[in-house]
DNA sequence: TCAATTAGTCAGAAAAACATGACCACCCTG
DNA sequence: CAGGGTGGTCATGTTTTTCTGACTAATTGA
């Protein structure tokens, strides 16, 4: 079967709201960079050259409010924050291979 | 395996480019009508309310750009355009069920 | 104690996206 | 030939997103 749901109304569209998520100009870089490993503010500003402080900051917001991302205050030598994918976050990896492979061919 | 190609530079991801792409306004849903069968422009404004002409172009034009729908004058009775889903187009179905899927839990 | 690194916040400016209303050209019907 | 329907464009304005630079506050090392 080829055909979708039917959402009338606008907002009862997940796939946009999924896609509104996700839109921002540096989560999809930033969720691929979660893929690798726990982040940290810093050094996320500098594997993003073009980026800032406002925006990494709203986007890594933003993640964690959606639940993709957890956010964890790292006790030790240099007390830092580390965001990690959660479990939910994990999830997503089918829909970006998709997206990959679509715009792959 | 759980794991995504590298794509170092910005503009070299699949994923974020598609992203852009559907994520205008207008676009999740002209699309959604697009499976549905051919577009017409103004049909197309009365079925989205609260859109307008303007909007509704560019998402046309830039949908067309980017090949998933193609845009063919019918020259009959009163003579008009359809905007059809390409081949192209259709392979974005698994992407859509993605994407739905995975808001949906 | 001074300076650097940590991870940010805030106000304001610039840029991008979106909306509005006027206008246009073609076709068709009466 | 007037009027409505076809499918737009264009200039302008508003709204949303993104960027910039200044600033903060806690921690750490010298």
């Amino acid at each position: 079967m080829t055909t979708l749901n039917d959402f009338s109304e606008p907002e009862s569209c997940p796939a946009t709201n999924l896609l509104k998520l996700l839109a921002g100009k540096w989560k999809p870089q930033i969720y691929r960079l979660a893929l690798e490993g726990p982040l940290r503010f810093n050094t996320l500003l500098r594997q993003l050259p073009g980026s800032n402080k406002q925006s990494v900051a709203v986007a890594l917001k933003e993640l964690e409010e959606a639940g993709l991302l957890q956010k964890t205050i790292i006790k030790e030598k240099p007390l830092h924050i580390e965001y990690n994918l959660t479990e939910k976050g994990f999830m997503l990896v089918p829909v970006f291979k998709q997206l990959e492979n679509f715009s792959a061919e």
